[in-house]
DNA sequence: GCGCGGATCTGCT
DNA sequence: GCAGATCCGCGCT
């Protein structure tokens, strides 16, 4: 299955077709890559864990936009958070990324991080370690800076509680991928 | 390794 | 005004 036609379907699904595949963003020159190991899925407008839950905001435009579509967002006022969106357009499903184990532009990452451990083991690192910021709100994945691309690693796959929310807690929607890789 | 408090943006309960 | 899809530094164990 191509990237597109993954996530253009239901996005349960797609969090897990993301798990295992490599995150990269080309931004100002360099790459940086992560192997994604931990995303959370949300169901738009059914899901009262989603920013979507209450209709379209300006904030959260970009989830209501085509599959492959980058929702970022800021968080507690400091951090930002990514989510690739899913499914039909307007439907305003995403699955938030929320860590990953890295494998490109380490020392970039560590630069941009001002430490050489605890790259990416959390969506606001991720985010940063990566450079994505709001500027990257609205682009697609299928497109870039921020690519996905078909990087297959081999795990196992557990299913828990998504973290941080108080609505819709018994969806075990986080999807973390224990790889063979370690780390 | 664990628990606490602070930083400070966005859309409403 | 407030709570939130968070992270970091600190102090103590």
């Amino acid at each position: 299955m191509s990237l597109g036609e993954l996530l253009a379907g239901p996005v349960f699904y797609a969090a897990r077709g993301l798990l295992g595949r490599r995150l990269s963003s080309s931004i100002g020159g360099s790459t940086t890559g992560v192997v994604i190991t931990e995303v959370e899925a949300y169901a738009g407008e059914d899901d009262p864990a989603s920013h979507a839950y209450r209709g379209q905001t300006t904030r959260n435009a970009a989830m209501f936009g085509p599959p492959g579509g980058l929702y970022v967002y800021r968080s507690y006022g400091i951090h930002w958070c990514m989510n690739i969106v899913c499914g039909p357009e307007g439907s305003a499903q995403a699955v938030l990324l929320r860590g990953g184990y890295p494998v490109e532009g380490i020392e970039l990452m560590a630069e941009r991080r001002g430490r050489p451990h605890n790259l990416t083991d959390g969506p606001g690192k991720l985010c940063q370690a990566l450079g994505v910021s709001g500027e990257h709100d609205g682009s697609n994945v299928l497109d870039g800076p921020v690519t996905v691309t078909n990087d297959p690693v081999e795990g196992l796959v557990t299913a828990t509680p998504r973290i941080g929310i108080s609505q819709a807690v018994d969806r075990n929607w986080r999807l973390v991928l224990k790889s063979v890789v370690g780390d």
